[in-house]
DNA sequence: AGCACGCCGACT
DNA sequence: GTCGGCGTGCTC
């Protein structure tokens, strides 16, 4: 039995009395007593017998389906917790809806639907605010809003069934149907004529339909690579099979979705995070039974089942979005390149600006390269124009170039994007007498100055503190913010251009669920205005009217520790620039830099990220760094520092005489604390493991997991172990 | 991870 | 006297 445990082992169970109808068969989802409760767990292997003595077992309490799990789920299961590392039973609940995990039963399902009446007369809900708010809400959706998104607006069940009462609602059973059968026609509207580009790269696809074919759609922003995904979606729906698509964590907005919907009549679903769990489950079922054609969702969204499967597509395949960051930590395009591999199917991944673990693999041949370079606007992607950060005077930010370039894009009607990748109003809280610093009392970070509530907080745990009158080491009243993030950048636009809307648009302002639409919406009028926003603002969003981007400060990625940094950076930088001039305006990009001679900053500025990834890709070669080796990065944790170092030391050491022993060839780094050693009061250590063979990673992770399993120590720490880690947060 | 057991400090 | 702090150990 594989069972909700971080536990990495089966557990033994005898039969019920009675079989279930189709027999025992494994991934049959079964309630069994463990330790001093029940849990839900899958049958994971038959046996005649067991290693523990007949006394120590315990009988399985409920089988709760009458047919397994599907076999592709199954397997695509047993391949993240064993490349992973991680517990398959742990592994399986997240990979099974919550209904499933909950143990509830599948299929025949209905919910509740509340549709609005109209009695006449509003009156009498003049003296009940909340119901008249939630009779509003009821008139946004005539057909009917299920009883779970109710409560999820904030209302009550007392508030739905008063409105029942008063004639202002009524509610309706009906069957959950995620996908409707298709009628009439695969299309609902034509699909797009394409270019020679992308009617080349589509026809490669289309020389390998049936079998496992991955290939990397490199697309400058604006290429088209949406239409060739729905044309390829389209060739396959044709053969009835199905489509899934993995879309970043904010790409997945009702404007992909409609652009989607809209252009087939068979039925697109989607897995969002607004669903409730019973619509999750029945979009996962419409899945596995082969209903829905086309399944559209994020990270987690790999572990649909499929019944036909036909294709697998990951959108902006390089976004950090799609590698999980606890638990278990697995990376989605990863994981549908194993998958595609299983079901012998075509992958397609989609970006401007590639991964260079997909670069590589397109470069070498392993995957098929499909290149898109022309924008039907005509005019290339602006280019980057990098200006000096020294010696010289700023606003909130801002160089007096930048501030003039912004006042041009507003005389002339169009909109300017500030982008900084800092939130807040300044990084930094200083006293100016002392030279004391506001630091974080839990972590070896500075707190970050807000103004919107005026506060101190950290951006690595949860403190916050009030803004001090004075300093507290010398009493003096002289406190500076240093630095800016986008609150403050914020009110130098406002103070410089007093008649301009000035939207922020990070995680503090757009907290509220809606609002970040709301802002996208108006901003998509086209009223001259400007726009300071994190990276939040550089993924994806249709912005038509700028014309003019900011880059504040392009140095963060230029001289980390990290060696990915530098990619991340230049993705940022590139899709930022992406933004501007995407309509029928070319755009201008100022990329502010305290290094404007910075060799791959120029090489990014004069020829783009594709010429500057490949010759980042050669030093990675040259240094050994992946896509040229494999990582695996062991993380210690633990309130006391010296636990987290003695283990790390004796984990290391265990490991080395290992390698030696078995002639493994496996580097073995560290220990080594952590970037940010002291993180919400918990001291962070880091082993690194990097072997030249996927293989050798693997044996040598795998050991090094059972020896901490085993080791007494370890077990007075919280230990992780991550797989091609991406950050070494 | 849960969840219990168990053994010592400061409270009604 | 007991309420509760978290160290230790187990889960077929
Ligand atoms: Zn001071
Ligand atoms: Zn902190």
């Amino acid at each position: 039995m594989a069972l909700p445990s971080p536990l990495r082992r089966l557990f033994d169970y005898l039969p019920t009395r009675q079989p279930p109808a189709c027999g025992w068969q494994v991934g049959l989802r079964v309630r069994v007593p463990f330790g001093r409760r029940e849990v839900v767990g899958v049958v994971a292997e038959l046996a005649n017998g067991s290693e523990l003595p007949h006394d120590k077992l315990r009988a399985i309490s409920e089988v709760l389906d009458d047919a397994p799990l599907p076999n592709d789920w199954q397997w695509l299961c047993h391949f993240a917790a064993r490349y992973y590392q991680h517990s398959l039973g742990d592994t399986m609940q997240l990979a099974m809806p919550a209904r499933l995990r909950q143990g509830h039963p599948m299929g025949g399902r209905t919910q509740t639907l509340w549709l609005p009446l109209s009695p006449g007369d509003d009156l009498i809900l003049q003296r009940a605010p909340k119901q008249a708010e939630l009779y509003a809400l009821l008139r946004q959706h005539p057909h009917g809003l299920a009883g779970r998104a109710v409560t999820a607006h904030g209302f009550t069940r007392e508030q739905l069934l008063a409105l029942q009462k008063k004639g202002y609602a009524r509610a309706q059973e009906t069957a959950l149907t995620a996908a409707q059968p298709a009628s009439g026609g695969l299309l609902a509207s034509p699909s797009l004529p394409l270019n020679r580009e992308q009617a080349s790269a589509l026809a490669v696809l289309h020389e390998k339909l049936e079998s496992y074919h991955p290939c990397l759609l490199e697309g400058v922003t604006g290429s088209g690579k949406t239409e060739i995904y729905l044309q390829l979606i389209e060739a396959l729906a044709a053969k009835g099979k199905q489509s899934l698509v993995l879309v970043p964590e904010i790409g997945l907005t009702p404007q992909t979705l409609a652009r989607f919907k809209s252009r087939f009549r068979v039925p697109v679903v989607a897995l969002h995070s607004g669903l409730t769990d019973l619509e999750r489950l029945d979009v996962w079922e419409a899945a596995a039974n082969g209903r829905a054609l086309v399944i559209i969702g994020t990270r987690s969204a790999i572990f649909t089942p499929l019944k036909n499967p036909g294709a697998i597509i990951v959108d902006e395949e390089h976004d950090s979005s799609y590698k999980q960051h606890d638990g278990l930590r697995y990376h989605a395009r990863d994981l549908a390149v194993a998958r595609a591999h299983y079901h012998n199917i075509p992958l397609l991944l989609g970006s401007a600006t590639p991964s260079f673990e997909s670069l590589q693999q397109a470069l070498s041949g392993t995957y098929r390269h499909l290149r898109l370079t022309q924008r039907p606007s005509r005019h290339p992607p602006a280019k980057l124009e990098l200006i000096d950060l020294r010696h010289q005077r700023r606003q909130g930010g801002l160089l007096p170039n930048a501030i003039s370039a912004i006042k041009s894009t507003l005389t002339s009607g169009k909109q300017a994007l500030v982008f900084i990748n800092r939130r807040g109003f300044a990084p930094t809280l200083a006293c100016h007498s002392c030279g004391w610093i506001a630091e974080c009392g839990q972590c070896d970070s500075r707190m970050t100055l807000h103004r919107q509530p005026p506060l101190l907080a950290c951006h690595h745990c949860d403190s916050r503190r009030a803004l001090p009158d004075a300093c507290p080491e010398c009493g003096s009243g002289d406190l500076r913010a240093l630095g800016s993030g986008t609150e403050r950048t914020e009110e130098t636009l406002q103070g410089l251009f007093p008649n301009v809307t000035v939207h922020r648009i990070d995680r503090d302002s757009t907290r509220k669920k809606e609002s970040f639409e709301q802002i996208l919406k108006e901003i998509q009028r086209g009223e001259p205005c400007l726009l300071v926003g994190t990276q939040m603002l550089a993924k994806g969003h249709h912005l038509p009217h700028v014309t003019l981007v900011v880059v504040v400060n392009a140095d963060g990625g230029l001289y980390a520790a990290d060696f990915r940094a530098l990619e991340h950076s230049a993705q940022l930088l590139e899709q930022v620039a992406g933004r501007a001039g995407r309509a029928a305006h070319p755009g201008r990009v100022l990329v502010q830099t305290l290094h404007p001679d910075d060799p791959h900053l120029g090489q990014l500025a004069e020829h783009g990220y594709g010429a500057l990834a490949r010759s980042l890709l050669e030093e990675r070669r040259l240094a050994g760094l992946p896509p040229f080796c494999f990582m695996a990065l062991l993380r210690i944790e633990s309130p006391h520092e010296e636990a987290a170092i003695a283990l790390g030391q004796q984990a290391a050491q265990a490991l080395h005489q290992w390698l030696t022993i078995v002639k493994l060839p496996v580097r073995c780094l560290g220990p080594v604390p952590a970037p940010m050693e002291r993180r919400q009061n918990r001291y962070h250590v880091h082993i690194m493991l990097a072997a030249d063979k996927r293989s050798q990673r693997h044996t040598a992770a795998n050991w090094l997991v059972q020896w901490l399993e085993a080791n007494r120590e370890a077990r007075k720490v919280r230990w992780s172990i991550d797989i091609d880690p991406q950050t070494l947060a």
